[in-house]
RNA sequence: GGUCCCUUCGUCUAGCGGUUAGGAUAUCUGGUUUUCAUCCAGAAGAUCACGGGUUCGAAUCCCGUAGGGACCGCCA
């Protein structure tokens, strides 16, 4: 049987690192199995569900290179949901619970109180029917719960090796709300199941999840799913990641620049036994994917990580592969242009700040207007070359005795304006004659 | 309170009973570059959380303690 993973995010907010993650890993592991990636969006909860949250995810995995064999959306399977919960009350699984949720909320606070497990005391369990067609003809509708009948549930995980969770510290999961909508834990599995999912791969914030999961699953069909739970990520401060964490979203660092192949380069390396370096390619990511690295122990994200990822990313790129990038930010971008200045961009649309220097006139006040006069003086005539810049500079060394930084920082701030930058020898060269007179006041 | 998991250089990690505890990244130094960045070379950086046990021998196995994480919802 081929393999098939997927990935189950709710459009209830942005993609962050730590979804993408997760994503990244369940797409790999089809990839590199040569099966099938499903996308399913866990929209059950229609309240907080938002049709703009679903096309945001699909654009930020199109965007990464994340592509995906199938896709769904879970409300339009109410009626499968339906059906499996049907042969669940049929063999006698399923049972009507009425508390409402402050009920259930004091009950937990209670327990707790007691020094007891905050786990549902299975109370409607014990309702006769008459208690039941009372509450009926009151007018009540109840919510519906799963019963387990297992005391513990083990499974062989992919990266947790044996699990073996104890079930009578957990509740049995509501499957249906009050109001008639199937809850994710039950509507997960039926999906799961209908498309012959092999394997689930998801943050360790499931594994409680899965035992419960895995007996449902045993109650509707047999299981045949592999699971795995790798550790989650936290941010640089410790906190658990959060999908109000918009700073870390996907969408924010499009926003800021980042470059697609930076963030699955960091995602693809960060905890896992890889080293941490920036990817040639989706298709190296693909060919070095080994599930097995991943670490089981939670792991911090460093934002600075991914900045140097991206600025190592930048030096790379050939002229070709953004000509047209470049040509958007300033049409007046060459490849030259770009060779000379690259070295000193940490995003590409850094560049613009250097198309202004070296495009627009504003004008420039050196300090020194005495030495920078004589440097002028001494500007040879067009055409320029290479060798125009350690010629021309060596002309003024011998005539103001000045040397090293003190030679050169003053020519280098009166032409551009800035203490650092690209080459001079090059960046002149973009600039000509006419610019720096044009430019510098004396 | 309960359940599950984790703890090795600043950070991400390798390690599976005998290693000078390895790598990556960050840092520092030198070289290259007028400068910065890149690149190259090198250095420094870990009493393997702590305590006990098993063993000729423990980062590694066992127990305990501490710290961290996750979950315990009519969210996903």
């Amino acid at each position: 049987m081929s393999t098939i993973t997927r990935f189950a995010p709710s459009p209830t907010g942005l993609l962050h690192l730590g979804n993408i993650r997760t994503a990244l890993i369940n797409w790999l592991y089809a990839r590199t199995n040569n099966g099938k990636f499903i996308l399913r969006i866990d929209d059950t909860d229609l309240e907080r569900s938002k049709e703009e949250f679903t096309s945001k995810i699909k654009y930020d995995l199109e965007w990464l290179g994340i592509d995906y064999d199938e896709t769904f959306n879970q409300s339009s399977r109410f009626d499968v949901y339906k059906e499996r919960f049907n042969q669940l009350v049929d063999i006698g699984r399923i049972y009507p619970c009425y508390e409402t949720p402050e009920e259930l909320d004091r009950k937990r606070k209670l327990q707790m109180a007691a020094g007891g497990k905050p786990v549902y005391d299975r109370s409607s369990l014990k309702l006769t029917e008459k208690q039941k067609t009372d509450f009926k003809s009151e007018g009540r509708k109840p919510h519906w719960r799963f019963l387990m009948n297992s005391e513990r549930v083990q499974w062989d995980d992919i990266l947790k090796d044996k699990v073996d969770i104890d079930l009578l510290s957990l509740s049995d999961p509501v499957v249906y709300r009050e109001d008639g909508v199937p809850l994710y834990t039950f509507s997960s599995v039926v999906d799961d199941i209908d498309f012959n999912v092999t394997n689930v791969i998801r943050g360790d914030d499931h594994t409680s999840n899965t035992a419960v999961q895995i007996e449902l699953i045993n109650s509707l069909d047999q299981n045949k799913i592999t699971f795995a739970h790798h550790a989650l990520l936290t941010a640089s401060s410790g906190d658990k990641l959060s999908k109000r964490d918009n700073v870390i979203s996907i969408e924010s660092f499009r926003d800021k620049h980042i470059e697609p192949l930076a963030i699955l380069s960091l995602l693809a390396t960060i905890g896992t036994s890889n080293s941490i370096e920036l990817k040639d390619s989706l298709q190296q990511i693909i060919n070095e994917f080994r599930i097995k690295t991943i670490s089981t122990s939670p792991g911090r994200i460093e934002i600075d990580l991914l900045n140097s990822l991206n600025k190592k990313l930048i030096q790379k790129f050939d002229y070709n592969e953004i000509e047209d990038r470049l040509k958007k930010i300033d049409n007046r971008i060459d490849r030259n242009f770009w060779e000379t200045t690259r070295g000193n961009l940490d995003i590409v649309e850094d560049i613009k700040g250097w198309g202004d220097i070296v495009f627009n006139s504003n004008p420039i006040e050196p300090v020194d207007k005495e030495f920078i006069k004589i440097a002028l003086d001494l500007m040879p005539d067009e055409p320029w070359n290479d060798e125009t810049w350690s010629n021309w500079t060596s002309k003024i060394k011998d005539k103001t005795g000045k040397k090293g930084k003190d030679l050169f920082l003053p020519l280098r701030e009166a032409f551009t304006g800035m203490s650092h930058g690209p080459e001079m020898k090059k960046l002149i060269q973009l600039l000509g004659r006419d610019k720096i007179l044009e430019r510098v006041k004396i």
